[in-house]
DNA sequence: TGCAAGTCAATATG
DNA sequence: CATATTGACTTGCA
């Protein structure tokens, strides 16, 4: 060993003079340096020898690693092969569905015949893009489909319901689109456009055309027909009327006459008057009545014709838009207009609407939905929540592995490329499920499907449907998130994890819920649906499994990241962002341009603000104009400030509430009727304005922050959020109490 | 139209 | 790097 030679070597050098005589202390002397020189070489060539063991020893591991990879990969590799399988059978179903259409659609009607070609073109071009994309997921996200392209397995749920909004039945959405189809080729009114259900600017067209109506003997019709065919109500209602059962019920029971209905009153005897006078209609009904229940139709097996079922639907939901859109333009304006909002720069709406985009851009979107679906894997769940699957004996909905995988492909898309529109995230038509579930009852199945369907269209309409539904179910908001942490904390899993793949919600918002959660009695249906989430996530037996299962995936598409990402580095190339997600991270300083930097109040502006909140906690648009002129803000920033600052202290009196009734020695006082500022130095505007002229004594903040600490533990709030400020005066967290 | 609720994204903090 | 905070924004409702 060369330690050893120099060593040698070493001990030479100082041996030579040694030749000449000296002193046998010396020599001594000598001899144990040099033992002691000798035995620092050996620990030296030991630790030596340690390392290059333990080099060894993580070669290994990385061999190991490296392996495990591989096995992963091949995993991947066997399931995507699984997935183009599947996938041509879609394609075929597809092309026979393409070709059948084209059957029917006879060719003394030129306007529609665009539709089959489209409905082929999409198959053919999805089919194409599915192929390329096969290879892997992040990367081939397609950018370039703008926002609405956004084609993650939560996205597409949005996609979907956009389509079949209130529709998780199969097989309510092929009688839908029957009746759709048949009616809107025989008539005005599409009656059972789930979109167009809703809709009341319709009326003034139905009302022109319509005369008089005998309702009873409509509603009598209507009551044989359901008997004899043995159809529910609720069937009935939700797919023909867009009603609940009780509603139907009401109707058919004590129809009022005519004369006494109003224009949204009227509507469902005209959808039942359209529906009567249609034999297609009867027919579909009929076998669904005859057959299958919906419920039953809702719960079969979820295999490979989930996603050729959807792909059909985007295709049926296109060619009856081109249809529509060709018959019955001015019509569709009114109604669509109510339905999807045309928003500035929002070409392409979740729906297949080809009127207002060029037909290229309406193509292209079909083949973006069908893409998507293909994308998906058949057997996956569409939404994040379908992907928790119920405890065993609740819900048949099943999660595969490939679940995982599809979050790690949503996860794929960095957040600053996520459009900000409702809809795109896992949001609407969801409570179906997620009642359902939470439920865990095929009884409560039936009503909460019919239930969910309505929530959160796109519209906002008829809401109030569904309510009812979630007035039994109340869950212990406080509990939920407090097991949700300690599982988090044990499990080392985090927030972002969570919230994006449970929740479809970002880390921040998944901080506040955990750590500032409303009472159930407080939350609003939106806000419900989160807790009802998380609770099915605890009732998951395998929940923590799946986590880890993401977390793993997300870290070896971070390892993929860095690998290319260095690759390109190397050779001096930057990604283009429209092609590929990796430079944002990479190139970001490249980004910061874009970036919106947030206004940062200084601890004087809020003081200032805090002041006037007390005063006034509703500023009238001259005081919010006052203030913002003295403090140098923008108006929308003061009328912010006031806007959050009001929701945080409900937040937290709610949380101050609720803590209380556990430590009842404790009082409450609502955040307007007290002054939890009212500590002496500030006692107005102008106090505040003038203190602002002198920087914020330490002591005299520390002070403050004593106070707002005092006030928390008392189970005050309101001004206990804000105490972060530019001299810091550590955390307060009244949610933590 | 203004407000409440919910959420995001930038940023601060631990 | 995970979590908390907070200004800004969207949506739905009265």
């Amino acid at each position: 060993m060369e330690t050893k030679s120099a060593l040698h070597n070493h001990m030479e050098l100082h041996t030579s003079p040694s030749t000449s005589p000296c002193s046998g202390a010396d020599l001594k002397m000598m001899i144990a340096r040099r033992d002691g020189e000798i035995q620092r070489l050996r620990e030296e060539v030991h630790r030596l020898q340690r390392l290059l063991q333990e080099v060894q020893e993580r070669t290994a591991n990385h061999v190991t690693l490296l392996q495990q990879q591989l096995t992963i990969k091949s995993r991947d590799v066997e399931i995507l092969q699984a997935r183009l399988q599947s996938q041509h059978d879609s394609v075929k179903i597809k092309a026979e569905l393409s070709s059948l259409q084209s059957l029917k659609q006879p060719a003394a009607k030129p306007v529609s015949s665009p539709a089959p070609d489209v409905c082929d073109m999409s198959v053919k071009q999805s089919a194409a893009l599915y192929s390329q994309s096969t290879g892997d997921h992040g990367p081939e996200v397609p950018v370039e489909f703008h926002q609405d392209s956004w084609s993650e397995p939560s996205a597409d749920i949005s996609d979907l319901s956009a389509v079949n909004k209130r529709s998780s039945s199969s097989s309510s959405l092929i009688l839908q689109t029957a009746v759709k189809e048949e009616t809107s080729a025989s008539c005005k009114y599409s009656i059972s456009d789930e979109d167009d259900v809703y809709d009341t600017e319709s009326d003034e067209v139905m009302d022109q055309d319509e005369g008089e109506l005998d309702t009873t003997r409509i509603t009598q019709q209507v009551k044989e027909f359901l008997q004899t065919h043995n159809i529910g109500q609720r069937v009935f209602g939700h797919c023909v009327l867009g009603l609940s059962q009780g509603t139907v019920s009401d109707i058919l029971a004590r129809p009022k006459p005519w004369s006494k209905l109003t224009v949204r009153g009227r509507e469902p005897f005209i959808r039942m008057r359209n529906f009567l006078s249609s034999e297609r209609n009867i027919q579909t009904l009929g076998i669904i009545g005859d057959g299958q229940t919906v419920e039953e139709n809702d719960r079969r097996s979820p295999g490979v014709e989930d996603a050729s079922d959807k792909i059909r639907k985007i295709l049926e939901q296109a060619k009856h838009e081109m249809h529509l859109s060709s018959h019955t333009t001015s019509e569709m304006c009114t109604t669509r207009r109510e339905n999807s909002p045309v928003k500035p720069n929002e070409v392409h709406s979740e729906r297949l609407d080809p009127s207002g985009v060029s037909p290229t851009d309406f193509v292209q979107s079909i083949i973006h939905k069908v893409q998507g679906e293909i994308d998906r894997n058949p057997y996956a769940s569409i939404n994040p929540l379908h992907s928790w699957s119920p405890p065993p004996g609740q819900g048949s909905f099943r999660t595969l592995p490939v679940d995982s995988e599809q979050r790690f492909y949503n996860k794929t898309i960095p957040a600053q490329k996520r459009p900000r529109e409702e809809g795109l995230i896992p949001q609407p038509c969801r409570l179906d499920r997620l009642a359902v579930e939470s439920c865990g009852e095929n009884q409560q199945l039936a009503q909460d499907q019919n239930a969910g369907l309505t929530l959160h269209g796109p519209a906002g309409v008829n809401t109030g449907l569904d309510c009812h539904q979630f007035q039994s179910l109340e869950l212990d908001t406080f509990s939920i998130t407090k097991r949700v942490k300690d599982i988090l904390t044990v499990n080392n899993l985090g927030q972002r994890l969570f919230g994006e793949t449970v929740l479809g919600l970002t880390q921040s918002s998944v901080s506040e819920l955990l750590s500032h959660p409303k009472p159930w009695t407080k939350l609003s249906v939106r806000g419900k649906e989160n807790f009802i989430r998380m609770n099915r996530w605890l009732q998951d037996s395998r929940n923590v499994q799946k986590l880890n299962t993401m977390k793993m995936m997300d870290q070896r598409a971070h390892l993929k990241r860095a690998l290319i990402a260095s690759h390109f580095d190397l050779h001096g190339t930057i990604f283009d962002t429209s092609e590929n997600e990796f430079s944002l991270h990479d190139h970001s300083g490249l980004f910061d341009v874009s970036k919106r930097r947030r206004v940062v109040l200084s601890y004087w502006e809020k003081e200032a603000l805090k002041t006037a909140y007390q005063k006034e906690p509703y500023p009238s648009q001259h005081t919010i104009e006052m203030l913002a002129s003295q403090l140098n803000l923008k108006i929308t920033t003061v009328s912010n400030w006031f806007c959050n600052y009001r929701s945080r202290s409900r937040q937290d009196t709610c949380h101050a509430e609720t803590a209380s009734l556990n430590e009842s020695e404790h009082t409450i006082q609502s955040p307007t009727s007290l002054s939890p500022d009212s500590d002496s130095s500030l006692t107005g505007l102008n106090a505040s304005l003038l203190a602002f002229k002198q920087e914020p004594d330490d002591a005299e903040i520390k002070e403050e922050t004593a106070l707002r600490n005092h006030y928390v533990s008392v189970g005050v709030q309101s001004d206990t959020k804000v105490k972060r400020e530019d001299d810091d005066d550590g955390q307060v967290s009244p949610a933590s109490s």
